[in-house]
DNA sequence: CGGATTTGACCCGCGC
DNA sequence: GCGCGGGTCAAATCCG
């Protein structure tokens, strides 16, 4: 009978040593052991085998049973010479392979094996003390796993809140700037109120003051309006009292001053106001391949147009993010005219709220290249940037990354389409489009803070010499530029909030679906 | 019945 | 001034 002593881990749960239960062999566990990544462990007691490699723990294709390692010994530290605990996995298989013929099930048994360096009489006491020790470790080791999951979460929210509010007062610190270089007072201080309102506009819904809400409401439908209306924006903010009455809209005919407002009230240079609506709506633009009506991104949305755009046969769909109530980001959908099977999602806007993990990496990527593209697009202690080396550099695993900055708006542009690269690192089968998408972004992203924790990139990704001179290149210019500080702090949000994206399957898992829900009404 | 989608109308900026 | 195109609204409709 061949004992084998091999260890497997679901790679899903790597990050997660200690699972809430440390379950005796079942079938579930037998089934899922086939997926299993199995780590290379020699054998010690076959004469024959030596530690060549990880190819002696697994089966060749002559010799179907399974060559097998005694013990795993993971707690071997024997400092004070005392217990020595080891924790052994028993995995018997009599076939590896030959699952589906009788008498070829598995059997597994992951009991825990404990032996002491000074177990003269092999005790059973001893050893069930030894287990009661272990299992109240476990325990410990499980309650603390959860507590830095839960940490880790709180941080991944937290960081999303301060992404919002950095780039508010970002946005603030400018208009002040320019207010003490060209000294408008009246005008700029109408302007700070704007500022400041849209970062009320932009905290969590929570917030429960009904005006404040209400206000907020209308703000938010009509900002989708801004940039149409960013020269007399001023005017306008003092009319929406009469176009929006407790949060309803009551109609455009309803306040007839307010059109002619704007049109005789340009209360705001024009240079100001539209660098000001640049920076509101910079658009980040994703080409990726996609049969279904939309990419799941983990964010749910709600359709509020379509429009047959010019020079494409394929109309344009309209959404608007609907986790928060105000939320102020916008996607539209359109296919590609030369390639039906290209997918171009236009993001724009920042979520001022909390996403779930299956929706940090989009965020935080489109975040991460909105505000690239317009630090880049700002003048700096050093210069103007280059933002198509900013983007290249931003987003080295994907094949084109793109920075339009013509009019109407600077738009980035990830081309997703052409990446093998993007999508290489998944595991196979398991993963839904949308985790698939997500983690391509997650990838790119994560490969943008290379700089700031090299150690967080796997090898594999690293496997691309021919990034390295534009990440140096980025680095460096990143280095010099205090004004990167936004996008970088984008960028490590979106390795925080993407670090583990096999623990986020269960809510990228029922995005998904409500994702593919609404897709399918569509 | 309530929420989501559809779709025609409307508004606005821009170019001619 | 006019027409065009992009973007949004909201009544009507659909759907679970």
């Amino acid at each position: 009978m061949d004992k084998g002593w091999g260890l497997a881990l679901d790679s899903g749960s790597v990050s997660n040593l200690f699972p809430d239960k440390i379950s005796s062999s079942t079938k579930q566990q037998q089934r899922r052991r086939r997926d299993m990544f199995q780590f290379p462990v020699c054998s010690f007691t076959r004469e024959e085998e030596d530690c060549r490699g990880t190819s002696s723990s697994l089966p060749s294709s002559e010799d179907n049973r399974r060559v097998v390692v005694d013990e795993v010994d993971f707690f071997s530290d024997d400092r004070d010479g005392k217990m020595k605990t080891s924790l052994t996995v028993n995995v018997k298989e009599e076939m590896f392979h030959g699952e589906s013929g009788p008498g070829s099930e598995l059997d597994v048994n992951t009991g825990l094996h404990l032996l002491t360096a000074n177990n003269t009489g092999s005790d059973q006491s001893t050893v069930d003390d030894g287990v009661a020790q272990l299992q109240g470790e476990l325990k410990h080791a499980i309650a603390e796993n959860q507590k830095l999951k839960d940490m880790v979460s709180n941080v991944s929210n937290n960081y999303s809140a301060l992404q919002v509010h950095l780039a508010t007062l970002i946005r603030h610190q400018r208009t002040r700037r320019a207010e003490r270089t060209q000294g408008k007072p009246e005008v700029k201080k109408q302007e700070a109120d704007i500022v400041a309102r849209q970062f009320l506009d932009q905290r969590p819904s929570a917030v429960a003051d009904p005006d404040e809400l209400s206000r907020s409401s209308s703000e938010d439908r009509t900002r989708s309006r801004e940039h149409m209306r960013s020269r007399n924006e001023i005017a306008q903010l003092d009319n929406e009292s009469c176009s929006f009455r407790d949060g309803k809209r009551i109609g455009r005919e309803g306040c007839p001053e307010s059109n002619k407002a704007r049109k005789l009230n340009p209360a705001k240079p024009v240079d100001q106001s539209s660098t000001e609506a640049t920076m509101r709506k910079a658009r980040v633009s994703v080409r990726a391949r996609s049969e279904a009506p939309m990419i799941s991104d983990g964010c749910q949305w709600r359709k509020y147009g379509q429009k047959m755009a010019k020079g494409n046969p394929c109309p344009r769909a309209y959404y608007r993010c609907t986790m928060a109530v105000g939320c102020p980001v916008r996607k539209q959908v359109q296919r590609c005219a030369e390639d039906r099977t290209i997918l171009t999602t236009t993001y724009e806007g920042n979520h001022n709220h909390p996403l779930p993990p299956a929706a940090m990496a989009m965020a935080s990527t489109t975040t991460a290249a909105a505000t690239m593209l317009l630090s880049g697009s700002m003048p700096s202690a050093d210069g103007i940037m280059n933002p198509n080396l900013l983007a290249r550099a931003m987003l080295p695993c994907s094949s084109m990354a793109t920075i339009s900055a013509s009019a109407p708006f600077p738009t980035v542009t990830l081309d997703l389409t052409h990446s093998p690269n993007a999508l290489q690192f998944q595991r196979p089968n398991t993963q839904s489009p949308q985790e698939l998408f997500g983690q391509a972004l997650y990838n790119q992203s994560k490969f943008s803070g290379l700089q700031l924790s090299q150690d967080m990139v796997s090898s594999s990704q690293l496997q691309q010499p021919q990034l390295a001179d534009t990440v140096s290149a980025a680095t460096a210019a990143i280095a010099n530029d205090p004004s990167f500080t936004a996008a970088l702090a984008a960028a490590i949000t979106s390795i925080i909030g993407g670090a583990h994206p096999n623990s986020s399957s269960n809510t990228s898992n029922d995005n998904n679906n409500n994702a593919n829900a609404t897709n399918n009404k569509q």
